[in-house]
DNA sequence: TGGAAAGATGGAACCGGTACCATGCCGGCT
DNA sequence: AGCCGGCATGGTACCGGTTCCATCTTTCCA
């Protein structure tokens, strides 16, 4: 009779799942002891209960509600990733390290995606809250005017990623675009390229574009002859970007003119828009873009980019919320990563006789 | 005194959240008439209480803790995207599919990457229905012995997408993979290539690639003088693949051959062998490759893809799971797209006169 | 004018866990 | 021998909502 019973039972909680009281009934124990032996078995349950309550579990494939369990306890060991945009490899890349990481701490990362929607930025991030995430990471669409009051007076502890939100005391895990930013101004004035295009989407309220178009500003500046022009090219007009680059290559006026793209979509857009208009790279203008893309060394003559260590940004955006996690109070941390220019053909000056021929393919051959 | 009083209680709920009770206190009202308001107020509230309710939950920043809503009447609005190679640009098309379908119904969805883990899918399976999502999407990394039972023992409903799980009756979407196959080798044979290689990565448990692999012998066996073989890279060895490559090139002993990707990650593979071992396309070797990239158009002389309908399959499977929700109980059902073949310089035979030349990076150059 | 129906509101149980406190039992100490 | 303390276990309140049912008005009709 008894196995008939719990066949039963097994059945039923097949349909509607086993609770801990099923357990408790099925092992003739207290809910207690069933929820000391799942969590840790500090008070050494005698080994005869154990192996009750062991072999009700398995009878009925119980499985312990994390949801109740966090209603009361709030440890829901959830943490929230919320993206602006999926589809960009970056956000993609920082995603993956910063899952990595919360799998070795035996958190699960949420991940959701605004695609740039601001609206849709707060309603999720309430949403997140409101399941009790226990942290978020945050690559936000950027609140000009700030982010609205609902979405802080929460206590969750937020990380921002590659994006400020000038006026709140975040912790921030990002590049050093200032130095990186340099650097490639650098890179393309040392190779005899003079009249340098800074090209982006909308600047407006992300800091991450903002912060390179100051750079590249100041450096141009301070470097002597050279001219520095920023370009918004908005979203996703092909017109749109043929026109800025033939405005800005005929700015040039005969000089060596090259393009550095804000982000592996700008890069993407320059270099559609230079076969669409059949410039050659380097020859017609150099190019040189933020971020590492899996076809960068691929499309000729190889494109050079700025690589950001995204694997260490999204690990440490999730140590820094542990860390709060633990109990750090201290005041709002910045977290600033160098990157590594990765040198290919696209910002190989042809004039400097032998390079632009078939070492460039070598360079461009590597992974 | 009594605006001395809220102030207190609403820097309280700062850090501690607000609950339903603090919002009842506060307007006067029962935790009843809270429920009920926040809920659509059937029941027709009388306006002054409406407007008490209203402004206490002002007051204190109220938010509903999706939580312990969901505690009682088990609808969560979480949807989990189970997905096994997030870098894969052919599963986050898919995800964002699938996101934004979620988001019309007023859905979340909760995105896990398993990196093609078993353990680590079956744990994130059991972590996703102990948090009660009402549905699963599930990108499997293939269970070649089949599915352990316990995550099947669940009654959430679970739609599979590009990857079967032979044995289990659930919903499937994806591509319709013999037909597609079909079409490339008639594309390649078409064109005068005589001898295919179909290349993947691991065949074992991943039915896509199996029924690709199974589909491209099928369609190399009915055509006449065609030659076909089938070939495993495994994990990452750029080696192994130059390895594989110029054996392939070799058994075509001088005929034209082709090579036929299983995915986005294989085509490149083999683009990126094909510039280390300085071999042209279609010159050396023909390519048609699974999987639209971002990139097919801009490596020379432009990649052929099998372009899926990512986002239909994605907001496909939303579609399939809330149905489900909705209460049919009908037998599982498969949705079978078909995809569309871009055709790009890497299948254009080189003896066709005048395909090669300009026309070919004309088309390249297409976005 | 009385009573029933309809409407507005509150009380309390419940969802599935956790955690504090109580209880019963046993052994060791004075 | 009696008491105290520790250990194994159970009882029960509680987390923050939802929901059923009870209660109190109000209204309308006989």
């Amino acid at each position: 009779m008894k196995p008939i019973d719990s066949r039963i039972r097994t059945s039923l909680a097949a349909s509607s799942r086993a609770t801990i009281s099923d357990v408790a009934r099925e092992a003739g124990v207290s809910k207690t002891s069933v929820s000391r032996f799942l969590n840790g078995e500090q008070s050494t349950l005698s080994p005869g209960l154990r192996r009750r309550i062991d072999s009700a579990i398995q009878q009925l494939g119980y499985q312990p509600s994390q949801l109740a369990r966090s209603l009361k306890g709030g440890r829901t060991r959830l943490i929230g990733f919320v993206v602006a945009d999926i589809e960009n490899p970056y956000s993609v890349a920082v995603l993956h390290g910063a899952e990595a990481a919360c799998r070795e701490q035996g958190y699960t990362l949420v991940v959701c995606n605004t695609g740039g929607d601001r609206a849709l930025e707060r309603r999720t991030l309430a949403a997140l809250t409101s399941y009790n995430v226990e942290g978020l990471i945050l690559n936000t669409a950027g609140w000009p005017e700030g982010l609205p009051p609902d979405v802080t007076a929460s206590d969750v502890p937020i990380v921002l990623i590659d994006r400020r939100l000038p006026g709140h005391a975040f912790d921030f895990v990002g590049l050093d675009n200032a130095a990186m930013t340099g650097l490639a101004v650098q890179h393309l004035t040392d190779r005899g390229f003079g009249h340098l295009g800074f090209f982006a989407q909308n600047l407006a309220g992300v800091s991450a574009r903002l912060e390179r178009a100051a750079a590249f500003c100041a450096a141009a500046a301070r470097t002597e002859g050279c001219v520095g022009e920023v370009h918004e090219l908005g979203d996703a007009d092909p017109a749109a970007v043929d026109g800025a680059l033939k405005a800005f290559l005929a700015a040039g006026r005969g000089r060596p003119v090259a393009v550095l793209a804000a982000s592996g979509l700008v890069t993407l857009r320059i270099v559609q828009s230079a076969a669409r208009l059949r410039l050659r790279i380097p020859e017609d203008f150099g190019l040189v873009g933020f971020d590492e893309l899996e076809w960068s060394a691929l499309v000729p003559p190889g494109i050079t980019t700025i690589e950001q260590p995204t694997k260490d940004i999204g690990a440490s955006a999730v140590r820094g919320l542990l860390r709060r996690l633990a109990g750090d109070a201290s005041p709002a941390q910045d977290v600033i990563f160098l990157g590594r220019i990765v040198e290919r053909g696209s910002s190989r000056r042809p004039e400097c006789p032998g390079t632009a021929i078939s070492p460039a393919d070598e360079r461009a051959a590597r992974p």
